[in-house]
DNA sequence: TGGATATATCGTTAAAATGGAATATAACGA
DNA sequence: TCGTTATATTCCATTTTAACGATATATCCA
């Protein structure tokens, strides 16, 4: 019960599922999805880990760069089912689109910091 | 996004999602789910109005009884893809056993008022 | 019509979630 | 080793959520 409500919660909020969203065009570093996303980055580095302690991300470090994916799923039939349905669910969405606009035009060694 | 973000939301809490296991089993009144979770009626009364909100669960007066069933999904794909995946998640999880073993000796007619 | 009963709503309180700024941590490169 | 940079963590303020008791509403029946 535990699991499925983490995934649940993890989904439940829009910023985690627009992330959920971009990361199905490629792997991002965090500061690429707070860019994004329009967010600080102390928030994006709080949600990342809230997918990935649901099993819906995963992350591994490149030097400084600590890039994130989605999760291949095996951690719970919930996250596995939720990560499949997502990549063909939203897609019509307004701020979906919106993001996957601006997407190809973010990249981690454009971004100026504060 | 709004609706998605509604069906993650209602099932995001473990009463709510203990509703919709029981729900399973058959219809019921407000307060036989009530007796069965051991919750404040008011309580329950609100959660099944967030599950119906979310297209979860459906409901249908009898009198002075109401009687809430789960929904048939048609209300958005999330909704009816998690109504359905439902039915053969957390079967396992003792809480629900736990659940299921007392339903059967649940009455709205043995149900003493406070 | 009036009493009884099931459910919904309201008011309140405590706990949890969210967001950003500030700070700490980790890794690279000179 | 020291400075720089990307990310994680902490702190704090605000909002949202969940729970219950009390009350309001709706329906049945005598």
């Amino acid at each position: 019960m535990k699991q499925f409500i983490k995934v649940m919660k993890a989904l439940s909020d829009p910023n985690r599922v627009k992330m959920m969203k971009i990361l199905q065009s490629r792997p991002l570093c965090v500061c690429e999805i707070k860019e994004t996303l329009g967010i600080a980055q102390s928030t994006a580095s709080k949600h990342l880990k809230l997918l990935e302690d649901a099993g819906l991300a995963r992350s591994f470090k490149d030097g400084l760069w600590v890039n994130y994916s989605l999760a291949d799923g095996s951690d719970s039939p919930y996250s596995a089912n939720m990560i499949g349905n997502l990549k063909h669910w939203l897609n019509d969405e307004i701020e979906v689109k919106n993001l996957n606009q601006i997407l190809p035009g973010i990249n981690r060694e454009d971004i100026v910091k504060k």
